[in-house]
DNA sequence: TTCGCTACCTATCATTGATAGGTTGACACG
DNA sequence: CGTGTCAACCTATCAATGATAGGTAGCGAA
């Protein structure tokens, strides 16, 4: 018998979830249909569930993605060259712009209310998470040059700030904001002072 | 003829959002289907739309009142005693209980990706909201002295970082937070510490 | 050829938000 | 008292959407 099954359907699922997340983008991570899924690929909207358990794994995978992407900035800030608190300064701007851009991974990883997901499915996303949040949490231990709850509960508060900006922005972007960059820049350096204290 | 209608619909208005709110609060606002605030309220799922237009609209008379409620609470702490400073940490910390136990109507004001609401209901919970940051940028002036882009800035920012805590709180309660009151308080402290920069 | 498997399809459900159209009961008015 | 009007409500039904059932085409192995 054959080994190992064709991987045309990797390609496949591959395809389904790029199509989503320009989708997601586009029209909202509410406002897209299976259907709408199904016909960007350019197969059957039922043949989504020969890849995909249901809709929610599809955003659940996407969340999955965009903490990897997250990380992966956020690493790379960690180790850039300079002094810990110019890296720091540096994550905290790729974080922001990674959840501008990315703005609908950010809002599936960060912003929708729960359903009820498998428990399978939600570890995966919360593992991602914890590895997400790990990469700030060992910089604030970098800076601070301390590991204890102190340092833990400033780099949970650094975070909450950053989400808060990045989250304001994308949902009430009708909002009188003064200058985008001059905001950015205003907030990380009251989040990067944060460490010092 | 009758001058006023009987205000009996007002009323079943008003139970309507009541249980709404419950149901809201108890299963999240995306797991309560008309049927069930109908089944709450005791009357057939059609007869929701004698007294609101859609089941958003709904969530937004919800929104409008969060807001009013969160208005009143920070205008309380804004008109309080003491120094400026110690009435913005009370802001602060009114703000965050807020979200905190009125989650499901600070999830519809803040956290619910936006649909194609009606104008008339998005420019009705717009200004609920900018009367509500209005409290907020107010006190930030009285506090700084001053009334200018920085300040407006800083304003902003601080709101942020106060959403961003509530926000995380909310969505991610299975993350491993320090002590929920200490690190409010250590954001808080941040929070405040801004407005002197 | 024939088996079996993968990826796919059409047909169909159940749920849910929303609409259509009729019924009931209170109350003003002749 | 009869009668009209009107608000509040109901049952029946729709259309959209997530999900399932069951069958088919094509391809590689035996």
């Amino acid at each position: 018998m054959t080994v190992a099954p064709p991987n045309r359907s990797e390609d496949r699922r591959e395809q389904i979830l790029n199509e989503a997340t320009r989708l997601f983008l586009d029209l909202g991570v509410q406002n897209v249909t299976t259907r709408d899924i199904a016909a960007a690929v350019g197969i059957s909207q039922p043949t989504l569930y020969a890849h995909f358990k249901s809709r929610e794994e599809i955003a659940v995978k996407l969340s999955e993605r965009a903490f990897e992407q997250l990380s992966a900035r956020m690493a790379a800030a960690a180790n850039s060259t300079g002094a810990p608190q110019q890296r720091l300064r540096r994550m905290g701007q790729e974080y922001v712009a990674f959840g501008l851009d990315q703005s609908a991974a950010y809002r599936i990883a960060f912003m929708l209310e729960k359903t009820a997901a498998q428990p399978s499915d939600q570890n995966a996303v919360h593992e991602s998470g914890m590895r997400c949040f790990a990469i700030l949490h060992d910089l604030f231990k970098t800076v601070r040059n301390s590991d204890d709850l102190k340092t833990a509960a400033l780099a949970q508060s650094a975070w909450a700030s950053m989400h808060g900006l990045v989250a304001l922005l994308l949902s009430r972007s009708e909002f009188p904001w003064v200058d985008r960059e001059a905001l950015i820049a205003c907030h990380l350096d009251h989040v990067c002072h944060q460490a010092f204290d």
